[in-house]
DNA sequence: AACTCAGGCTAACACAGTTAGCCAAGAAAA
DNA sequence: TTTTCTTGGCTAACTGTGTTAGCCTGAGTT
């Protein structure tokens, strides 16, 4: 394993153990047993880390969609992967990431499972996704009241669009 | 005015004019002719000034749709709101908002209208909103491809659901 | 044997939020 | 009228952030 792709590594253990402020060059540095400014040997900065970071998330979340038969599942799955890994999926979907620096064509291949579940209609598909964004991200947030009956949401709105 | 309002007035103008990250609490200060630290003498730290905008992001965005007849008009509004303050739409609606200051019942309010036009199911409603919020936040990042026509996505989506 | 260079290091900078503590002007109380 | 208290400024300073400059060492190459 390369020290650049340790970087990555000890990135995600950081931000799954700690949460996304503890995400800092020198953490991380510490972490690895090195000086922050080392860092920067292997990285052009921490724009970068984050970059590496949406891509691998955009893969796991590609392949867990995937495998999905339907569109309710595909939901669940989302879902549990968002819950599983909060900070990294905040990190990998909040900002706007340089396209520049991300594997080619890793988005289309993270959007394919729910265009062909949607029979190949673009805009229920980003329909689709953007309610499975915004439902995991309200979430993530406490916005919903205590008692919200989160399941019966996703529910009542994949079935809506499916 | 007291010092107070003019602080959270000048704050969405630094947002709206400069962008999320000019709001620091030294531009703050300067633009209101003040040093960073006598901030504190009205207000607590940063987190309340944001909260401060949070809460006259709700209401507004709750007087908008309160104002719509129907759904896909709500929907309209609420992206043209968005797209028109998009720093605020941010901080009133990305981080967790600490609902000890904010005004009692106002998610409360800005949530009725959509209720009500979804005939006060909460499922759709809650869906409904996370339709929008995740439409507006994916258009905000740029997650879309460049082509994309996000009017016959919100049309798909809140057509499907209404 | 000399050289190059990858990959560490320390020191330092600019800027962030925030705290401590001082001080002046005006309001309230004696 | 004089004294006291409170409000709201100020400067100095601390910690923590990303980042840059520049040095040095050790391993591999010529």
């Amino acid at each position: 394993m390369s020290r650049r792709d340790e970087i990555a590594a000890e990135a995600r253990a950081l931000l799954e153990t700690e949460g996304e402020e503890a995400l800092t060059m020198r953490n991380l540095a510490a972490r690895i047993g090195i000086q922050a400014p080392s860092l920067y040997k292997h990285v052009s900065g921490r724009r970068e880390i984050e970059t590496l970071l949406a891509a691998a998330a955009l893969k796991e979340i590609s392949e867990t969609l995937g495998s999905q038969p339907d569109l309710p599942s595909m939901g669940r799955s989302y879902r549990a992967w968002a819950l599983a890994n909060p900070a990294l999926y905040r990190v990998a979907t909040t900002r706007p990431l340089d396209r520049e620096n991300l594997p080619e064509g890793i988005e289309e291949k993270a959007a394919a499972p729910l265009l062909q579940a949607l029979d190949g209609d673009p805009d229920l598909a980003r329909a689709a996704w953007s309610l499975a964004h915004g439902l995991v991200m309200l979430e993530l947030d406490g916005r919903f009241p205590d008692g919200a009956d989160l399941d019966a949401a996703w529910s009542a709105g994949l079935s809506a669009l499916g």
